[in-house]
DNA sequence: AAAGCGGGCAACCGCGTATCA
DNA sequence: CTGATACGCGGTTGCCCGCTT
C-alpha cells in the first residue's frame, strides 16, 4: 500500500488541528461510512493522517481500533464457537494473554473479541471456583474437565450433522497407561492415554494427521501438537470426528477440590457458555466422585 | 413500574517497539 | 546515533442492556 503522501494538511495546519475538539466514545453511523469510505478508496495505515484526511474528528488509535475491531470486512461478528472456545482455551494455556498472538488463530477474530471473552467467560468461572486464573488448580480444570467437555460436545454436533465412525484415539498425558471403556460420554470406542516424560501433552491418533489441508489460509505458520490440532478443527467446521475424542483430556489423578463444593459452574447448567449439564454432573460423579 | 445491579462489550489509555528522517 | 512519529499490544474503563428485586 502506498502510504506515502497521505499527509493532505501541512504540518502547521495539523498542529493546529491536533487541539480542535476530538471526539470520543462510540463511533456513529456517519462516522463508520466516513472510515469505510475512506479506507476503500485510500487503504489503511497512517492512522493519524487517514483521521484527518477522512474528515474524522478522531485519534489515529481510535480509527484504527475501530477498523480493526469492527468494521474490517472480514470481521467475524457473534458467539464464539466451541471449536473456536476449545481454541482460546488450549491457545492461552500455551501462550498466556498474547491475545493477538492467539487471535491470529482465530480468522475473524479480534485480540479485543478473545480478550473480552476470557475476562468475561473464563474468569468468571476462575473466580466462581475460587480459584486464581492463573493457578494450576484451574489450569487443570480447563484441561481435565473443561476441554474434555467442549471436545464432547463438538462431536455431539458432528454427530448430529453426520454419521461418523469411531476409532481408538491415544492420547498422551498421564504418567501410566489408562484405558477408558466405551462410554457415551466418552464418544465410544476404547482410549488410552500413555505417558508422556515431560508432561507435555502431545496426540497420538492415526487419524489426527490426516485431519487436513491449511485451514487458516496463509494467516500463519503451522504450530504442532494441539494448537495444530485443533487449528483444523475451528477452521474446517468439518473435522474430522475421529479426531475428537474427549479421551485426549483426561483426569491425571488430579485433586479438583475446588470442584467439590457446590461449584456454581458446574451449577450453571442452561446457558450456551456453560460447559456442564445435568448429565455432566452425573459423568463427574461417577468420574470424579465428586460429593455434589 | 422503577430502581439497583451485574455482565458483556466497545472504546480508551499507557507503554513498548518499529520505522524513518 | 538520535529524536520524532506511527503502530501494536495488553490492561482498564465506562456505557448499555437485561435481569432481579
Amino acid at each position: 500500500m502506498d502510504v506515502q503522501g497521505r499527509d493532505c494538511v501541512p504540518k502547521a495546519q495539523s498542529s493546529e488541528e491536533d487541539q480542535m475538539e476530538l471526539r470520543r466514545g462510540p463511533w456513529t453511523v456517519e462516522e463508520d461510512f466516513k472510515l469505510i469510505d475512506y479506507i476503500a478508496t485510500h487503504g489503511e495505515g497512517r492512522w493519524n493522517s487517514l483521521a484527518r484526511c477522512a474528515g474524522l474528528k478522531r485519534t489515529g488509535k481510535s480509527c484504527r481500533l475501530r477498523w480493526l475491531n469492527y468494521l474490517r470486512p472480514d470481521v467475524r461478528r457473534g458467539n464464539i464457537t466451541l471449536e473456536e472456545q476449545l481454541l482460546i482455551l488450549e491457545l492461552h494455556s500455551r501462550w498466556g494473554n498474547r491475545w493477538s498472538k492467539i487471535a491470529q488463530h482465530l480468522p475473524g477474530r479480534t485480540d479485543n473479541e478473545i480478550k473480552n471473552y476470557w475476562r468475561t467467560r473464563v474468569q468468571k468461572h476462575a473466580k466462581q471456583l475460587k480459584c486464581d486464573v492463573n493457578s494450576k488448580q484451574f489450569k487443570d480444570t480447563m484441561r481435565y474437565l473443561w476441554m474434555p467437555r467442549l471436545v464432547e460436545r463438538i462431536q455431539a454436533a458432528n454427530a448430529a450433522s453426520s454419521t461418523s465412525t469411531t476409532a481408538v484415539t491415544t492420547a498422551v498425558v498421564g504418567t501410566e497407561p489408562m484405558v477408558f471403556p466405551d462410554d457415551h460420554h466418552l464418544g465410544g470406542g476404547a482410549q488410552q492415554v500413555t505417558s508422556s516424560s515431560n508432561n507435555n501433552y502431545t496426540l497420538e491418533n492415526s487419524s489426527t494427521t490426516a485431519a487436513s489441508s491449511d485451514s487458516f489460509g496463509t494467516q500463519v505458520s503451522p504450530v504442532s501438537d494441539f494448537a495444530d490440532y485443533y487449528s483444523n478443527i475451528s477452521i474446517n467446521h468439518n473435522p474430522n470426528p475421529n479426531c475428537l475424542e474427549a479421551g485426549n483430556y483426561y483426569n491425571n489423578g488430579l485433586d479438583f477440590q475446588c470442584l467439590e463444593q457446590n461449584d456454581p459452574w458446574l451449577d450453571a447448567v442452561d446457558g450456551s457458555d456453560n460447559i456442564f449439564d445435568a448429565e455432566d454432573l452425573y459423568f463427574l460423579q461417577q468420574q470424579f466422585n465428586f460429593n455434589m
